[in-house]
DNA sequence: TGTTAATAGTTGTTTTTGTAACTAACAACG
DNA sequence: CGTTGTTAGTTACAAAAACAACTATTAACA
């Protein structure tokens, strides 16, 4: 009555990034979860400041992919926790320059870590040729070139 | 003051897998939603549906990995909008046994379609043997095996 | 200039999701 | 049987995301 075709779902490449990306997120967002009541926009935010440093929500847009609306969110949420300050710009009143402050670093410091032993952990199934090709092949999917 | 590691975001395999899985959705996601007002999670169950046959929310929440709520309300809209019905299962009067009628189908058939093609083009950047690595890597990240 | 268009960011409203609590049916075991 | 536990699925309520409309400022240019 159906299978009509070979096709497998399991095969189709949007289908397997999804589960693969969800599944790979899991842990580490109960990380940023539990230990600071963050959400994905939020410690993604937290981490373009802690790793480019100073710059504007317009700059994290361009950089993340995120729309603006889920910045204005991110970034209100995390002055309110007194992980970043804002100061408007003398050139142009309509920008933003966005850093992170003490609280924010030391979150910023004490994540990074965790991102850093989860990766390895979750690259230590694959060669070192199999972890630069995976991350080659899905930065172009990404349109990341 | 910052970039006091040279961690980069665009090599954490969560954050990629996220970009990448969101990118190369796009553009089916444009389809199924222009085309038959579906969101993620039903175009999900109709292939489900298309592909193994007749089968109940409980099946294909054990093969997708989707909470059974997301099921529910997803079947509960193919429902109304005719593309699946329900039977209750004489055995064990829990399950409810769902199939895709005609239109049901026909929309499967259809995003069947698109979604060869897509996944082609998709890959089409890429050699035969990376695909083929690829997909084993993400399965073995999805907890897929 | 002055008028129109574009840009950075915010806010309001509607959808969608997440979580937990719920119903109904079955199972296990005294 | 009857009590307790489990399972399939739904529903209610809270959290988050999407989308459109908005303000304030700058740019373009007749």
């Amino acid at each position: 009555m159906s299978q009509k075709t070979d096709f497998d779902l399991q095969n189709f490449l949007p289908y397997l990034l999804n589960q693969a990306a969800e599944e790979s997120s899991l842990a580490f967002q109960k990380v940023y979860k539990d230990r600071y009541g963050m959400l994905r926009t939020e410690w993604r935010v937290l981490f373009h400041l802690g790793i480019y440093g100073r710059m504007s929500a317009k700059e994290i847009g361009q950089r993340s992919k995120m729309h603006k609306t889920k910045i204005s969110r991110a970034v209100a949420r995390l002055e309110e926790r007194r992980f970043l300050t804002r100061q408007a710009s003398e050139e142009d009143r309509r920008l933003e320059y966005l850093q992170l402050t003490q609280q924010g670093q030391a979150a910023y410091r004490d994540l990074l870590e965790v991102a850093e032993r989860y990766d390895s952990q979750l690259t230590a199934a694959l060669t070192p040729e199999e972890v630069v090709g995976l991350r080659a092949l899905l930065r172009k999917l990404a349109g990341m070139g």
